[in-house]
DNA sequence: AAGAAATGCAACCGAATGGTTGCCTTTCTC
DNA sequence: GAGAAAGGCAACCATTCGGTTGCATTTCTT
């Protein structure tokens, strides 16, 4: 379990270049509505997620497009619109991530505390 | 019970704006290197954490600044150097908010498939 | 076939980002 | 007290970002 443990960690720490881009897609007000909007399982139109926004359809879809090239979100053309769905595993990924930083700072604090009180 | 998940849901969005800078912040390789870096429980110095990289002192003090009025860090001066230490709770909270996604997402594909198979 | 709906594409714009260099201040250390 | 170490401040620069407008294309609908 020790090399679970180790496995864990440099994947966590080789993959920082896959983890950048999705918490700076996820780090944009817009996009997460968006997100937010499309956790219901119904894909939605670009229309439909534009609809009820002070912004342009076209800034919509710039921040579709950068949600998609994340790997949060996947765009299939049905007809003359362009549905768009959530994809859920990065997210599950990055909870990952986050477990893993809040448990190595949980072990450093641990290690200091026994440190200290020994 | 149903009442502590609307107040869940509520406060998830509610407070978009207060994770997307979070989000932000964490979305840039060199501030992932960081944030990594200070999981080791003992504060580092600017220069130290300069210390093997290829940018400039200046460029990380810049970086850890976002990090800071993000909440996820913060320094306090010791003498001529500036320390900087993990602050653990926003990334709790982000955890926090990504099951809250990954739920409802859950939800709703259960709905679409009691709708279907019924 | 004609008009409306949904989208794509491209140019453009201002503001924010990520990075640098130069210089000044504070604090150690000898 | 002099020099080195650590850092702050400010100007500057190129690139990216978030957003817009204008126009062309594809697909429905009637």
């Amino acid at each position: 379990m020790k090399t679970t443990l180790r496995r864990r960690a440099s994947r966590a720490s080789g993959r920082r270049q896959v983890w950048a881009p999705i918490f700076a897609a996820l780090g944009d007000e817009t996009r997460l509505l968006l997100v937010a909007k499309l956790c219901g399982a119904e894909p939605r139109s670009i229309a439909q997620l534009t609809e009820g926004s002070k912004l342009t359809r076209q800034a919509i879809t710039k921040h579709l497009r950068v949600l998609e090239s994340a790997g949060i979100v996947h765009g299939m053309r049905r007809g003359r619109e362009n549905l768009f769905a959530l994809d859920p595993e990065p997210i599950q990924e990055l909870k990952g991530y986050l477990d893993l930083v809040a448990e190595q700072w949980d072990q450093a604090l641990a290690r200091l505390k026994a440190f200290v009180e020994e």
